[in-house]
DNA sequence: GTGAAAGCGCTAACAG
DNA sequence: CTGTTAGCGCTTTCAC
């Protein structure tokens, strides 16, 4: 490989008229830069961008962390992150957490020894506590870390609400709810949303409720457990759609038919829920979009864009995808 | 944060001792040597790894570039990748080809100027011709490159006879293949693996391959019109998990019940097969053995491993993995 | 055993 | 307009 140096003495100049040609500052005459860009050509030049970051500090890098890029959600995310941080010129390194704080701390070490220029993050446990003291733009994404760190969030709250209701607008009698970590913020608010729309009905209890783990498996173990305890219940407002899926196969394991014995709704929009029979009415995030957002926003805030506004708490309406799981042929 | 330089002068040394007992090479006393390490401690000092690659003209970087992350086979890929990756203190770039070769070439570019250290490639454009030349290890998985670089790969061919045999076995009589792109290798050798199973019944014809995208829309348009076209097909090999499901949703759509009017198998082995009604039998691919064996060979390759073996074409058997989509109740 | 110094490849003052 | 030079932070000869 060339270095800078072969391109000087090539063109017959000094490494500096190069970088400026390179670079594009400073002045430099146009005969000149004509033979350093031939040189360039000739000798099929291109920078070493460790030796720039490491005089920059900064390695045009962004990491993204999620806690599993095998969790169908996140493959959207990352897809957003990377073709944005493509397009603005950042190479993008893929972090998997599993949702660990010791991981996601060991990648923000690695990561800075590189020169690392920013993080987006979807953690759960990763607080204010930890980010501050860390030099380095953080942009979160599903879910809020600090006041003072910019988020992307879909509201949850609505969206659940909206579920639910949507649910009852369909004649369910009785609708319960499979919530997702407790540790998990926009768990949490979904869960709120549901028991904002229902706590008022004479049905309502709190046994309607039960904790899954945004998996599949667990979810459809608990799934039935529920109908088998509760057989009145006639709709189920799941915590993601991967859960709802869970619950999918948990009905047909009873022989429940969906959706006429058993309305489902899920959240998420992910296309997994395009390709179960019946297909999954849930609660569409606008993935891509908060992804390439963030992205944005984090690339703003690295470069200091003049442009950056002042709110930096980005929350999308949730907008309800109506499919088969809830349309009723009664 | 802290230098060497820092470092050096809290202990009162040099950078070179410093640098002696950071990297456990070259003689140093033991009193130094604890004077300087917990100065390290004092100073929270951590090695700045970019200046470190400079000299070393390596990054400890490697680059996984695949067709699309969004597609389910490649999460799972992914993961295998980062984990061995980070286990052996890689740092890991993920990158979205779209199987374009100049979004390939781009990403070699790109980060060969980062020096990293190798590739583990996805690729159905690159050849022989564009990775001479280009001075960096690479690993070839799911899809060949050239002779003289490793790869590796389910057997594509068993496994397709093995997926015709099995709806052979289960009583059809006529049998048609959705295969996948045209210039994607691992899809011919499907094809082949179809057609030395069928080709001497006398049913067999060439109308009964049709071909698809890897992706669910196209195949379930494509199965649509050969179910109307062929009434008498009663199995479908497609080749690959995704267009098996398009399959499922196209028969869904002509009222056509799976298994018992028709069965289909698919390849891959993702989980999503799980998720369908009925599940999907599938030719099950080891992805995240391929995944992690070919980042560890990789690794090894970078670090002159002497270990190494000579045979660096590895291929995994495959695995028939029985579920609804071809237990019939007849 | 340890330190001084050169250099990985590049950028940015500072002179001229 | 252009060249010289001093770093960015680290590793590694080469002396002592």
């Amino acid at each position: 490989m060339a270095t800078i140096r072969d391109v000087a003495k090539h063109a017959g100049v000094s490494v500096a008229t190069v970088s400026r040609v390179l670079n594009n500052n400073g002045y430099v005459n146009d005969e000149t830069r004509k033979k350093v860009m031939s040189s360039i050509e000739r000798l099929e030049y291109q920078p070493n961008e460790l030796a720039r970051s490491l005089y920059k500090r900064s390695s045009k890098m962004i990491g993204l962390i999620v806690p599993d890029i095998m969790n169908p959600f996140f493959p959207e995310l990352a897809r957003a992150v990377e073709d944005i941080a493509t397009r603005k010129e950042y190479t993008f390194v893929l972090c998997n957490s599993d949702d660990q704080l010791v991981k996601e701390q060991k990648y923000f070490n690695v990561l800075k020894q590189k020169y690392v220029d920013g993080f987006i993050v979807v953690t759960s446990t990763l607080t204010a506590e930890h980010t501050n003291g860390m030099n380095v733009p953080i942009v979160a994404l599903d879910r809020p870390i600090a006041k003072h760190i910019p988020s992307f969030m879909v509201d949850n709250y609505e969206g659940a609400k909206i579920a639910v209701q949507h649910l009852l607008d369909n004649g369910c009698k009785k609708i319960a709810h499979i919530r997702g970590p407790e540790q998990v913020y926009n768990a949490k608010l979904r869960l709120q949303g549901y028991i904002d729309t229902v706590s008022h009905y004479p049905w309502f209890n709190e046994n309607l409720i039960v904790t899954g783990n945004y998996n599949l498996s667990l979810a459809k173990e608990v799934a039935i457990k529920l109908l088998k305890n509760n057989p009145d219940v006639d709709g189920i407002f799941a915590g993601n759609d991967v859960m709802a899926i869970g619950v999918i196969k948990a009905a047909e394991e009873l022989g429940i038919n969906v959706p006429n014995q058993l309305a489902i709704v899920g959240f998420d929009g992910i296309s997994l829920g395009e390709t179960t029979s019946p297909t999954l009415t849930t609660i569409q995030q606008p993935i891509y979009e908060m992804g390439s957002k963030a992205t944005e926003l984090l690339i703003k805030i690295i470069e200091k864009d003049r442009t950056l506004q002042d709110d930096l708490h980005v929350q999308y309406p949730a907008k309800l995808l109506k499919r088969q799981s809830t349309q009723r042929k009664a």
